[in-house]
DNA sequence: CCTTGACATTGACGTAACGTCAAGTTCTAA
DNA sequence: TTAGAACTTGACGTTACGTCAATGTCAAGG
C-alpha cells in the first residue's frame, strides 16, 4: 500500500510538515515521489517513521536517531544492531536521570521559595554569609577562587546572596545532617568500602551535584577528588566530618565511588 | 558605586553578552549610559540582575521573569508582592511537576525498551520484541492458558500475527502510552477515585474490550477484576504500572469504575 | 604623537525541531 | 468548469543567548 503525506502523518500520529522535515533531512524518504513533486510513502517508511517517532519520545534529537537507524542499517542482520541500540539507550537513559535530578532540585527550590515567602515570620533581607555553616566560602574565598576559577566562586556567591533566610537555613539543615552522618559513621567505624560509607558517597556526591558554581561533565570528578583533599588537609573543613579520620573516611569513600 | 559591564558581568557570574540582552528585553537596564554608549551598573541593577538570574535558575522563562519583576515594581509598597510571587511560582511548580512526570514516563519508556531488546525473548528485532510491551503473551502464555483457556490464547495469538507490522506499532505504542499515563498517575500520589485514575480506568476497560480473547457479557467483569490482581501480584505486570503502588491503583481505579 | 591592547559598541547569523504563513501548482468532486 | 482541498518549495519565527565581525574608546608606554 501507498499513502499520500497526510495520511501517512495521521497514521503516524504527526504532522505533513514533520513528513517534510524529515525528508529534507534523509532521516525518513518517501518511498516514491510522483512526477509532480508529491511524497508517497509505503509500509516500510511507515514503519521507519513510526521507529523515529518512537526514538524521538523518548527524548532522542534528531541527529542520534539518524545514527542509531544508520548504524541498523549498516550491520543488516550481522552483528547484533539490538545490543547498540541498548546501549545507546543506556546511555540516554543517564542523561534522563540526570535530567530528573535537575528538576527535582528545582522543585525543591522552588517549594522553598514558596514556604520563605508566605511564612510570616520571614524577611527577605540578605543575610551575611557566615551563616553558610560547613562550607564557608566567604572564609574560604581564596581557596575556591584559586581551584575553581573566580567564575565559580562569584557564582556560587551569589547563589547564596539570592537565597532567602529560610531556603539558607533548609539548605544549611541538610549540609549538617549529611556532616552528622558521616561524622557517626566515622565514630563506628564504618570502612570506606561498606554499602554505609557508600551510600553517603552517594548523597555526598549528589549533594556537590547540586552545589552551584560546581564544574560539570568530566571535570567534575577530579573537582570532587581536589575538594576530598581539602577536607582531609583543612582541619576547617575536617572538623565537619568529625575530624581528620572522619574526613580521611569522606575521601576514601568518594575516592571508591568516583572510581568507575 | 559604579561597575562596568564586564565588572558586573562577573560580580553576577553571568556574560555581558547576557547583560546586553537583558538591557536590549528591558529586563536589566543599566543604571547609566555614558555619551559614549557604554553601559554602567550601580548596585540596584546589580541586585535586580540577580533576581533574575535566580528566577531564571528556578527554571523560568525571562518573559515570566519580566512579569513578576514588572508586578513587583507596580505595587510599589502597597500590596503584598510576596504573595504574588508566590502565586506565579506555584504555578510554576505545576509545570516543572508536570516536566517531571513526563520524564519519568520517558525513563520508564526507555528501561522497557532496554529490557525489551536484551530480553532473550526477542527474536527479530524490536518491533516483534516487545510486541505487548509488558503484556507480551508468549511470556505469559501459562497464566493466559490456564485462567481463561486455551481458546483465548490461540485466539489473541492469530490476531496478533494477523496484524501488519504498522497495526502491531501502534498497538505498541498505545498500550505504551497507557501504561506511562498509569505510571504517571501514580508517581503523582493520585488517588483511584479521582478523575484522572477514573479516566485511565475508563480508558483500560476500552483497551480491554478491544483485547481479542477477552471474554464479553458477564465474564468481563470478573476477568478485568482478576487481571487486576495479577497486575499487583505479578512483578512482571506491576513494573508496566511503575511498581506495586501503581498497579495497586490501577487495581483500585478499576474496581471503583466496575463497581456500578 | 602614535601605537598597542583591553574593553566597549551595534549588528547579524546560528542553534532544535519544527509551526506558520505565502505564493503557486495539482488533484478531486460537483 | 470551477471551487476547494491537498500538495509543493521557500522563508521567517520561536529561546536565550554564543559567537564572530567591523568598528569605536580609553589608558598607558615608547
Amino acid at each position: 500500500m501507498e499513502y499520500s503525506i497526510q495520511e501517512t502523518a495521521r497514521a503516524a500520529g504527526t504532522t505533513s510538515r514533520t513528513l517534510r522535515h524529515y525528508d529534507s533531512l534523509g532521516l525518513v524518504r518517501p518511498s516514491r515521489v510522483g512526477g509532480n513533486g508529491y511524497r508517497f510513502y509505503d509500509d516500510r517508511a511507515l514503519v521507519r517513521l513510526q521507529r523515529v517517532l518512537l526514538l524521538r519520545e523518548l527524548g532522542l534529537g534528531l541527529d542520534r536517531i539518524a545514527e542509531v537507524l544508520a548504524a541498523q542499517d549498516a550491520r543488516g542482520e550481522g552483528s547484533d544492531p539490538a545490543a547498540a541500540e541498548a546501549t545507546l539507550l543506556t546511555a540516554h537513559l543517564e542523561l534522563l536521570t540526570r535530567e530528573r535530578g535537575r528538576i527535582d532540585k528545582q522543585i525543591g527550590a522552588v517549594r522553598r521559595t514558596i514556604a520563605a515567602l508566605t511564612s510570616p515570620h520571614e524577611r527577605t533581607g540578605l543575610m551575611n554569609a557566615n551563616m553558610f555553616e560547613g562550607f564557608d566560602h566567604t572564609a574560604h574565598r581564596e581557596e575556591v577562587s584559586e581551584r575553581w576559577g573566580k567564575d565559580a566562586y562569584a557564582k556560587s556567591d551569589r547563589w547564596w546572596r539570592g537565597l532567602t533566610g529560610g531556603e539558607q537555613q533548609q539548605w544549611q539543615q541538610d549540609v549538617a545532617a549529611l556532616n552528622a552522618d558521616w561524622s557517626a559513621a566515622a565514630a563506628a567505624g564504618e570502612q570506606a568500602d561498606s554499602p554505609v560509607a557508600q551510600a553517603l558517597a552517594a548523597r555526598h556526591i549528589a549533594w556537590l551535584e547540586g552545589f552551584p558554581g560546581a564544574p560539570s561533565g568530566e571535570h567534575f570528578i577530579p573537582y570532587v577528588r581536589g575538594l576530598c583533599e581539602m577536607y582531609v588537609a583543612d582541619e576547617r573543613f575536617a572538623a565537619n566530618y568529625g575530624g581528620v579520620s572522619g574526613a580521611t573516611l569522606v575521601r576514601d569513600a568518594l575516592r571508591i565511588r568516583t572510581a568507575s
